[in-house]
Formats: C-alpha cells, sequence, structure tokens
DNA sequence: TCGCGACTCTGACGGACCGTCAGAAATGCG
DNA sequence: CGCATTTCTGACGGTCCGTCAGAGTCGCGA
C-alpha cells in the first residue's frame, strides 16, 4: 500500500526546488510561526514579507527562499490546519442518534470554537481568498470541507431515512448550512458577550441547532 | 422630527475636514465605483491606490484627497451597504408565521444571494476586517447585521411565546446562527452546484432550515 | 466678456517595501 | 583540516506610498 504525502515537514521544498535540509527546516517553521503570530496580531492586509523577517530577526531574502509572498506562507498554515479537522469532524458520528447525542453537539461546538479562537486568522484568509476564487486556497478548503460535509451529510441522510427529517431537504446544502454556522459563529462570539448573550447560552443554543437539523430528534425544552 | 443624516453625499468631506463641491463628489464617486471594480476582478490582498487611480484615469494624489487610504474606500462602501439591508430584513416580518411563509422565507434567500453576488467583494472585507477587531469595520457591520437581528429575534420570540420554539434557545444566538447561514451561503454556492447540488435545491434547503428554525413551524415534507 | 477667488487636481519627491542575485557564512563529511 | 554542499544575506533596481506646492479648472460678479 504505497503512502502518498503531499505535504511532510521531512521534505518540503525551496522556491528554487530543491529538497531542504534540517537548518532550514527549522527556518521555514520558525517563519510559518512568526506569520501565524504576526497575522493574528495585526492582520492580513498590511502584513508585509519585512516584518516577518524581522521578527524571525532574519534577512528578508531567507523568507523569499521559502515562499513566493506573505500570502504563500499562510496557504501552508491553512494546510497544516486541514490536518486537525479529524479531531472535530470525527465528533459528529453515528452516535448522534443515540440519547445523548445532544451532548456531543455541545462538546463540538465548545472545542471547535477553542480552535478558531487560536487559528481565526489564518481560517479567515483561507476563506477570504477561496472566495474570491484563488484557486491553490480553493483546494486546501475544500479539503478543509469537505471533512465535515462528508459526516454531517450521512447524519442528514440517516435523519431522512428514519423519517425524521423532510425529504424536500437536500442533504448537501443542510450541511453546508451547518458548517456556515459552525464557522462563523465563533467569529461573533465576542459581539454577542458584548450584547448580554453568554457563552454557555451560544454553545448551548448553536448545539441545539446543529442537532436538531442534522439529525431531526426534536430537542426537549 | 430630526432628520440625522450620518453619511449624505451632499456633504461629505476630504481627508483635510474641508466640505467638497460638485466637481469633487463626482471624482470621489468615480473613485469609490473603480475600488468596488477591482476589488471584485483582483480581491482585496494587493489591491493597490495607484491601481485605482490608474483605473479612474486620475492621479494617485487625487485618491489621498478622499480617502486615507484602501481600507477607508472599502470602509465607505461597506457604509453604503447598510442602506441596503432594510430591503432584505425587512422581508423577514411577522407574516412568517402565515400559511405562506415559507415563500417569504424563499423569496429572501433568493433575493439575498443576488445581493451578494453583486457586492460580495465588499462584505468580504467588511466581516474580515470586523473579526481582527478593526473598530470602525465593526461598526458598520453591527449596523448591518442589526437590523437582521432585530427582526429574527422577533420571530423567534413568538415562536418560543406559541410554544413552537424550546425556551431552552437563546433568541439572540439562534439568530446570529440564522444570519450566519445567510451569509455564508452564497460563497459555497458554487462549490455546490460543482459538485451537483442545484441552486434551486440549495435556496429551497436554506428557505427552510431559515424558516423552521426561526418560526419553530414544522414544514412539510 | 473678462478677471478674480475658490475649488480641484497633479507632478514630483523622499521614503518604504518588493523580489533577485552573487557571493559570504555555516555546515558536515572524508 | 580542507573542501563541497547547503544556507543565509547585503545590496540593488524597481514599484508603490503618502505629501506638498503649485498648476489647472470653474463659477460668479462686474
Amino acid at each position: 500500500m504505497a503512502v502518498e504525502r503531499v505535504e511532510n515537514d521531512a521534505d518540503v521544498m525551496a522556491t528554487d526546488g530543491r529538497v531542504i535540509g534540517r537548518r532550514a527546516i527549522q527556518t521555514r517553521r520558525r517563519i510559518l510561526d512568526a506569520t501565524a503570530s504576526l497575522l493574528r496580531e495585526q492582520g492580513a492586509l498590511d502584513l508585509k514579507v519585512i516584518d516577518v523577517a524581522r521578527e524571525v530577526g532574519t534577512s528578508p531574502a531567507t523568507f523569499y527562499q521559502y515562499f513566493a509572498d506573505v500570502e504563500d506562507a499562510i496557504l501552508c498554515l491553512a494546510a497544516e490546519l486541514v490536518e486537525r479537522v479529524p479531531e472535530f469532524a470525527g465528533q459528529i458520528d453515528g452516535r448522534w442518534a443515540d440519547d445523548d447525542g445532544l451532548d456531543r453537539a455541545r462538546a463540538l461546538v465548545g472545542s471547535y470554537t477553542g480552535f478558531w479562537d487560536e487559528h481565526g486568522a489564518v481560517l479567515r484568509i483561507m476563506h477570504l481568498r477561496a472566495d474570491e476564487r484563488e484557486p491553490r486556497f480553493r483546494r486546501v478548503r475544500n479539503e478543509y470541507n469537505n471533512q465535515f460535509m462528508v459526516v454531517m451529510v450521512e447524519r442528514v441522510r440517516e435523519g431522512q431515512a428514519a423519517g425524521r427529517l423532510p425529504q424536500g431537504m437536500d442533504p448537501d446544502a443542510t450541511a453546508g448550512a451547518m458548517l456556515s454556522v459552525l464557522d462563523r459563529v465563533p467569529s461573533y462570539r465576542e459581539s454577542f458577550e458584548k450584547r448580554g448573550t453568554s457563552r454557555e447560552a451560544m454553545v448551548e443554543t448553536i448545539a441545539r441547532i446543529l442537532f436538531g437539523t442534522l439529525t431531526g430528534v426534536r430537542t426537549p425544552t
């Protein structure tokens, strides 16, 4: 069975195509970390290569040895986040139909919100550039989203088969809508807290919406 | 009754604070239109002041007479879009509880999707910068979102009062979640069409989710 | 019609960042 | 230790930024 590795820290390439060694891998990693850090602090629109270089304590020319531009580095960070998705998509399994299904939804919403708090800066650019039709970000976002879509669609089909969900609802569209909720609510959370909606109420409500919409099981009052 | 106008084409100011005349208003408008156009075509991350100036056929210095930078111009475009929200938020009224409520939801989803197709480039930056905590964009987004929130919360409260929706769901959080769906689905639409989900199925499903979640009325099979 | 004052636009400039390349520095292997 | 390989960087031409003084345009009164 062939093991396919699209991106592996062990054989990453420089922009000129050569395979890089141990020291270079460390440098590249520091550049990526600095990019993520600055992205969180100062946003994407005025993040300059020279800022990253200064943060790492290196020359701008070094940056260009590993990435074509800042966006290229962000793409790389986004690709790394794709690897994290199973932690969350894996939570949306067949046991959602069990009695404690709603609890599973609550756990998902809570943990995924934490993930967004940590990596939102990168995810936002992934979504922006994908929405702007940038092909590489589209591919990465598809890999990201599809992992959620597959399991959500499964739940919807099960709900429809059991007669709990109407046939008139398209499983893919339903899953897409719920993925939207999962991905955007963390952004709104802070605004809501200012308006007096507690984090707990937020998680509880979103969990009920996801659970109810994906499974068709009616939640108790 | 005092008429308050926060932003009116009749008394817009230049960056130096002076009120501008007829010719200047035209120039400013052409700059805004060019910004919106280029934003659609080439995205936000590499939209330069000089690009806008060239598109308008003017000097970069002229741009700086009216806007501090490209982001400032986009903020202005976003503020203009806030004026358009009533067309859509107004559709989410008390008649959603009537027999043809689902039809109203369908109409909303269809028309708002068109709005996103046209102005998505600006709305995306509004969301990005607001998520990145930029205060001016936060204010504009709040004005934008609140119009939807108010009416959606009304529907949820009515649904709860009528016993159709569980009390355990927070009206604000529910409205926020549905606003997420409304705002993000247009972005995903194209991806879904590639995967075989028709626009009609998309609109129908999203309408059912919004309608069902906001009113608690069960949709027929 | 002309001239004047107010409004609007722009050429030109110092500065910042981009992206590249030749060669300097570090590494590690025999 | 000497040398080949890998990695890093100083320096440079080019683009864009953001500003200002002054040139261009317009409307209005005489």
